[in-house]
DNA sequence: TGTTTAAGAGACCGTTCGGTCGCATATATG
DNA sequence: CATATATGCGACCGAACGGTCTCTTAAACA
């Protein structure tokens, strides 16, 4: 790998964690050169804009966030197990995320009106999240684990609404409380609702 | 009322939906010059700030985003059917809201890393907001129409951090049926396991 | 209506913004 | 080791930023 390019890298790793905490507008190009040690010159040598460094950035961080929160999820067998796993990694934030919250969340609302390129980055960002999420449950579905009335698209929603909102709540309060109560209420959710009923299976008669 | 007094409402009114939607950061005082047709001086004169101006605003925009979602719900009896009408009220944003959105998610991601003035602003407002949900639950378990089990703040966050989650979703999404899904989701909830169970009272003989 | 005060205009301020470019130097390649 | 190319520095740019202040004019009041 040349030397351009590690640098590159370093940039956006030490990049990313400004803008998720200060956001896209929020964060200049001073902050951007403390944060990476460079000067201006050295910055844009590699990226064409402001903007498109702020893209790569949050593609960074929120390949964290996804392998963090995908953590040990298929160590576990059951699809409902899974999928609560999930939301455990979630809510503990086990590991090491992107200082800032999820990139998500920070970067849907600010990137709504206007900087089409960031709301693309946020729009593929969340449907691939659903999409995994959709695809746990289609499988939970083929293989009896789950409920088949359970609208795959409609359940992923309902998690990630729930995680976000409950995210966001916790930021003004600085409440982790709301947190764990929402994976609570996920979690009785997916028990109740959502995982099959478990029926005793006659055995067969022997003699 | 003098003329300054209304003056300065003016600037309130016409300020909101440009932070609203802009944000803090993203809303210049040129922006602000052209939807309230002043100059600087005219503004300046009286606010201290951009700061201030936009804490007044923020001020304004909630007003009208909870007496919308309180529209209507006094004139129900019934303290579950209340919620649920809050709810409604929440996702059909029937009355005329203050542009750009929920102005306390808008706020609550951008000022929860600096400008503690908004942030404080938010942080009252999600309280206010909670306790006014929670007081309709209470109420409800005194009239023995809620479940007693049911823990006022923890429903409160349970139904605000689901209507803002789905409502962070459908902004990027440009998709309002996950609005209408949550809301379906927690109606059942209310319906399923806190309204009190309807007990056939027997009548009592006639003859 | 005359006088005082409130209100708004707009030129001006220093600072910072995102972005450019020529030049020196470090790195890669023969 | 020589040469060519890739890399980073930092002075520089025009524009826009939030904010100030003086001066004129409009409103309020007696």
């Amino acid at each position: 790998m040349t030397k351009g390019e590690r640098t590159k890298q370093e940039i956006v790793r030490n990049a990313a964690p400004i803008f998720n905490t200060k956001g896209y507008e929020g964060t200049s190009l001073s902050d951007l050169m403390t944060a990476t040690g460079l000067q201006k010159g050295g910055i844009y040598r590699h990226f064409a804009s402001k903007e498109e460094l702020a893209a790569e950035a949050f593609d960074y961080a929120w390949g964290k966030a996804v392998s963090g929160r995908l953590d040990g999820v298929s160590d576990v067998s059951n699809s409902v197990d899974r999928i609560e796993k999930m939301i455990a990694n979630f809510v503990e934030k086990r590991s090491g995320l992107v200082e800032g919250g999820c990139p998500l969340l920070n970067t849907a609302i600010e990137s709504d009106d206007g900087n089409a390129l960031l709301r693309g980055r946020a729009r593929k960002a969340l449907r691939t999240w659903s999409e995994r999420i959709s695809a746990l449950v289609k499988e939970g579905k083929a293989k009896q684990e789950i409920d088949a009335r359970t609208d795959p698209q409609k359940l992923s929603q309902l998690i990630i609404g729930s995680l976000e909102g409950a995210l966001m709540i916790s930021r003004i309060d600085a409440n982790d409380g709301v947190l764990a109560d929402a994976r609570t209420f996920l979690n009785e959710y997916l028990e109740e609702k959502v995982r099959t009923a478990k029926r005793y299976s006659p055995r067969k008669r022997v003699s």
